[in-house]
DNA sequence: CAGAAATATTGACACTGTCAATATGGGTAA
DNA sequence: TTACCCATATTGACAGTGTCAATATTTCTG
């Protein structure tokens, strides 16, 4: 149960996991390497291979915490007794809340190669964080086509919407003096309700 | 004129910067090196270093030219006799296109490190792609706030939009199965059109 | 024609991910 | 307890990487 000396760290796959984030945050993907990892935590340069195979493998699993917690961010307020608008309002704004508290690992989430893009783990919560947006574009109104797939107009306007505002604001594609108290919750209304179909 | 033989190859830069580009979208960028550049090329290891600086400088070259043949797949038809709804679907079209043709690199020209952030030609041939879908927002007639300084809401949404589409697309966050004659022409549509300020 | 400047090469260095071989210790069944 | 298997960690090695200093070659310029 307890962390032994040397052999047998116990839970080094955690460890590793919060030093790599830590470090990905502190130095950006380049400066992100399995051996500072490594060293950081106390262990052999080569003991990650056990827990994740290989580097793709270790950036993988901490994009798949990062889409849990994006998800918890989006659904903090959903068992709640917040109001309404406030539990509707939480999806976009926990968003980019996460996005621009994490913002290497949030670039990651979305990089094509690096990761073992059919991971099952990856796959499940990246669906997961999809329903909540789409869930959240129906309680807009934004029905705008078939809705049973939940891949309509709507749903996929809303995750481009909030994605791409997220990545363009922490990739600093807009410049701050002009975003001034201009957040996420001004853009999304200017999406025209649709109640039929 | 001609290239020489062995020294001073001539248009070096150029050609570095094609060869990087066709390993960027064959191996990805953790397949890309200097080193193979330079031997795909003809020349030596440390021959770049003279063009571009370093490995941020290389990219940071790419992008650039990556944003200028974005601006120019958007505005392809600018100066052609196409009918005004053809013309102005062609920047989100073009965009989108863009997007597609060239996903490696397309993901390279939104990451926060690894490029020279404040490139004087990197930020000039951003901002005329801002500048362009701005235009096109107006000309949607998404006013919605301050037109005057370019970052109003429609100019946020509109590159929003668009930009998180395309990398959606571009990333496989959408299954292809359910987008099947999905176009982002379906999806701009649904903004709200306000003449209003 | 000579010297300066631009451009390319060579060699070296520290650092990286990955792998095979080895060592250690926890867990389990006899 | 004892013996064994297996998960886990270490060590050592290897090819590949970006970067830099020193050097060599070519073009440009006065």
């Amino acid at each position: 149960m307890a962390a032994a000396r040397n052999y047998h760290h116990g839970n080094l796959k955690e460890v590793f996991l919060k030093a790599a984030r830590d470090l990905l945050e502190r130095d950006g993907l380049g400066g992100l390497s399995l051996r500072k990892c490594a060293e950081q935590v106390g262990v052999s340069h080569a003991a990650p291979k056990n827990h994740f195979g290989n580097m793709a493998g270790l950036l993988t699993a901490m994009v798949t915490t990062g889409y849990a917690e994006l998800a918890m961010m989006m659904t903090a307020d959903a068992n709640t007794n917040a109001d309404r608008k406030r539990r509707r309002d939480q999806a976009p704004l926990g968003y980019v809340d996460f996005a621009q508290a994490n913002p290497a690992l949030y670039d990651l989430m979305f990089s094509r190669d690096r990761l073992v893009q059919d991971d099952p783990d990856l796959l499940q919560q990246v669906r997961a964080c999809f329903v909540i947006l789409a869930d959240c574009s129906a309680e807009l109104g934004w029905h705008h086509g078939s809705l049973d797939d939940k891949t309509g107009k709507g749903q996929v306007a809303m995750w481009s919407l909030v994605h791409g505002y997220a990545q363009l604001v922490t990739a600093g594609r807009f410049k701050k003096d002009n975003m001034k108290g201009l957040s996420i919750l001004d853009i999304l209304p200017i999406i025209e309700q649709d109640g039929q179909n």
